[in-house]
RNA sequence: GCCGGUGUAGCUCAGCGGCAGAGCGCCCGCCUUGUAAGCGGGGGGUCAACGGUUCAAUCCCGUUCACCGGCUCCA
């Protein structure tokens, strides 16, 4: 293939026709900012997932309000139609000329392309270094909206400029737009830090530290809830789970390495206010002192190491609910996806190499399982492999390496679970696999993580004792299905935007009396249903009826137990479901019955009407 | 950490160089209610914190804190 058809096809497979008019209006917006703004230096202006964006150095910094003009100024270049010309030029022409014209983003951009010639576009009076391609002309960009700026490193490193991110998105057609904008309305209703609120679930406090939630009675409810079915299905596939505390000394994390590669997310350690002990040194002091643990791992090797083990026993599955502390960057913390305290959902397998691949098996089975309950059933895998070519970055036998790979690649395959390859992605110590779910809204999460672990045994000097009657080396895999319970509740609360199936609901049911003669009944009724196993309310305040269905709707309880003169006389209660459905009067018995099976089943259904019989 | 934005009652928010506001929630009273808000009254504030400018600062300026949007999806 020639040189410039093999150009032009790397170009055209990169750029789906919609990112590529996502891409010219960039260019437009460039031109609109060239034109307001003289002096503007441009760097890169890519097409992304819903728009676009161009990272630019300006002589003032951008604010919303200036969206309308700079939108005013794209709008007379669409008018005009001008046609994207595509030339090549000489890359010493191409530095002359963004040098003279002092672009030197762009100047840096040529000096790091190793081509002889660069590709230059040009639209209206806009010129551009662009790889492309483009629309033909600028009247075939359709309809588009600025969105927000931000700033942006060059280059996305933090030691070089910040620049000035514009983001906007483009679509074919007006109702696409319409429909993306709406989407973000509904996106916005779901965000978990406002349901959080309004639901009563968790809380963040000043005076407690940021990143760490606090979470009230029903958000308390949810992580047990949560917890507790993991911890179930983990003892039925096998698991033990252990408690090992909230700190450890400094030199665990140093035995681990952790204190070296991974200190910038540990609390600062906790110095005890004493002098040195007779003949002890600073250091011995430093490694004596406390941190909050940000990882179970080297604990759940303590455990192991404090007793002897036999191949027999593996593997070992040590799972642990315990919150660790990581002090992520300030400007990093975001609700419950990006905490500073969080219970992982944590295990540590110790086993033989030879059990690899069907415990890795075993660990997809699992997971797939359990999202599988919150319907979470579309999700995407990612293996991040050694690089071959590099074997120095990567700690221990390269033979067993190999094997490893081979053996995570084999059980997907006999899953049947599509996965990409990230050759050059493993840590150090081991590859991994990462699992990526969509929610009700399409957005991806990353989720559960299941890694190898080929360093820490050697480093902590673990052991069996094999057939033989020798020490042999165990395999550790990391795992990890929820991620952390805060996360995987915020995600949760987005997913079902709030809807949580009966099983979850926090409350499962609030009893409205109609008239404060009601209370003892629908006292009653609450009394019975919390014996069998309900979680439910009864709502005694002296407001209309109407008044609490409507609270009790806003918080998303599942069913309202209506309960009046006609109930009370037929041990009955009038149903109604948080879908605005009406179902009527249901006998307690019934009602009850129903609502415990549905709880049970974890079922996504509310409700279900009896099939009409005799037909 | 860096860039930008925001911070006013429990919540959602208006206001603004000159006495601090609304709706909802809360408390009290009346009403005793039939499937998404009955009526009346009352309490509630260091206007995030600290410093500066000013006769006067919630408002303007600075610093700090917290929150929100971002910080390579690579011309």
């Amino acid at each position: 293939m020639p040189e410039d058809v093999a150009q032009e096809f790397r170009a055209s497979v990169s750029y789906t026709p919609l990112q590529r008019m996502r891409h010219s209006t960039a260019h437009v917006m460039a031109e609109a900012i060239q034109d307001l703004f003289p002096g503007a230096k441009f760097a890169i202006g890519p097409a992304i997932e819903d728009g676009f964006y161009y990272d630019m150095e300006l002589p003032r910094t951008l604010t919303p309000d200036d969206f309308p003009a700079i939108e005013a100024r794209m709008a007379e270049s669409v008018a005009k139609k001008h046609a994207f010309t595509q030339t090549k030029w000489p890359r010493e022409q191409a530095l002359a000329y963004f040098r003279e014209r002092d672009q030197p983003y762009k100047v840096e951009i040529i000096s790091d392309l190793p081509d002889a010639e660069v590709g230059i576009y040009q639209q209206g009076p806009f010129l551009d270094l662009c790889r492309g391609p483009h629309v033909e002309n600028t009247g075939q960009i359709g309809p588009f909206k600025l969105m927000r700026v931000a700033g942006a490193y060059w280059r996305g490193d933090e030691k070089r400029p910040m620049l000035q991110r514009l983001y906007g998105t483009a679509w074919f057609t007006q109702e696409e737009l319409d429909k993306y904008q709406w989407q973000l309305e509904e996106a916005k209703k779901r965000d978990h830090r406002k349901l959080g609120k309004e639901l009563n679930l968790f809380t963040f406090s000043e005076d407690i530290g940021p990143g760490i939630p606090l979470f009230l009675p029903r958000g308390e409810m949810l992580r047990h809830l949560m917890e507790s079915y993991v911890r179930d299905v983990q003892e039925r596939h096998g698991y033990q789970h252990v408690w090992t505390g909230n700190v450890g000394r400094v030199r665990l994390y140093k035995q681990s390495q952790h204190w070296f590669h991974y200190r910038d997310s540990m609390f600062p350690k906790m110095q005890e206010d004493r002098d040195l002990k007779e003949g002890e040194t600073p250091e011995e002091a430093e490694d004596n002192s406390f941190e909050l643990k940000p990882m179970n791992c080297p604990s759940h090797i303590t455990l192991y190491n404090s007793q002897r083990h036999s191949y027999r026993e593996l593997p070992i599955r040590y799972a642990e609910f315990a919150t660790l502390y990581r002090y992520e960057k300030q400007g990093e913390l975001s609700g419950l996806t990006r905490v500073r305290s969080l219970t992982q959902d944590d295990s540590h397998i110790f086993l033989r190499p030879d059990q690899v691949q069907d415990e890795f098996g075993r660990i997809v089975d699992l997971v797939r399982e359990i999202l599988g309950t919150y319907g979470l059933t579309d999700y995407s895998v990612r293996l991040s492999l050694p690089d071959l070519s590099d074997r120095e970055k990567y700690h221990g036998n390269f033979e067993i390496w190999e094997r490893a790979v081979s053996d995570l690649r084999a059980a997907l395959d006999s899953k049947g679970m599509a996965y990409n390859a990230a050759e050059g992605e493993a840590a150090f110590y081991g590859p991994k696999m990462d699992l990526m779910a969509r929610d009700a809204l399409g957005r991806e999460w990353q989720l559960s993580t299941i890694q190898l672990d080929l360093f820490q045994p050697e480093n902590f000097g673990m052991e069996y004792v094999g057939e033989d009657g020798q020490p042999h080396r165990p395999v550790i895999i990391h795992r990890a299905i929820m991620g952390s319970t805060e996360r995987f509740l915020g995600v949760l609360i987005e997913h079902y935007g709030g809807n949580f199936p009966l099983w979850l609901a926090p409350v499962q049911a609030m009893i409205i009396p109609i008239a404060d003669r009601h209370l003892p009944y629908a006292e009653q009724v609450a009394d019975r249903l919390r014996k069998a196993g309900l979680r439910v309310e009864v709502d005694a305040r002296s407001d209309r009826m109407n008044a609490k269905v409507r609270d009790a709707q806003m918080q998303k309880i599942p069913y309202m137990l209506v309960v009046g003169d006609k109930e009370a006389e037929a041990e009955a209660v009038s149903l109604r479901l948080r879908s605005n459905e009406n179902i009527g009067a249901v006998p307690l018995t019934l009602f009850l019955e129903r609502a415990m099976d549905l709880s049970r089943e974890r079922s996504q259904a509310l409700w279900v009407t009896e099939a009409p019989v005799g037909e």
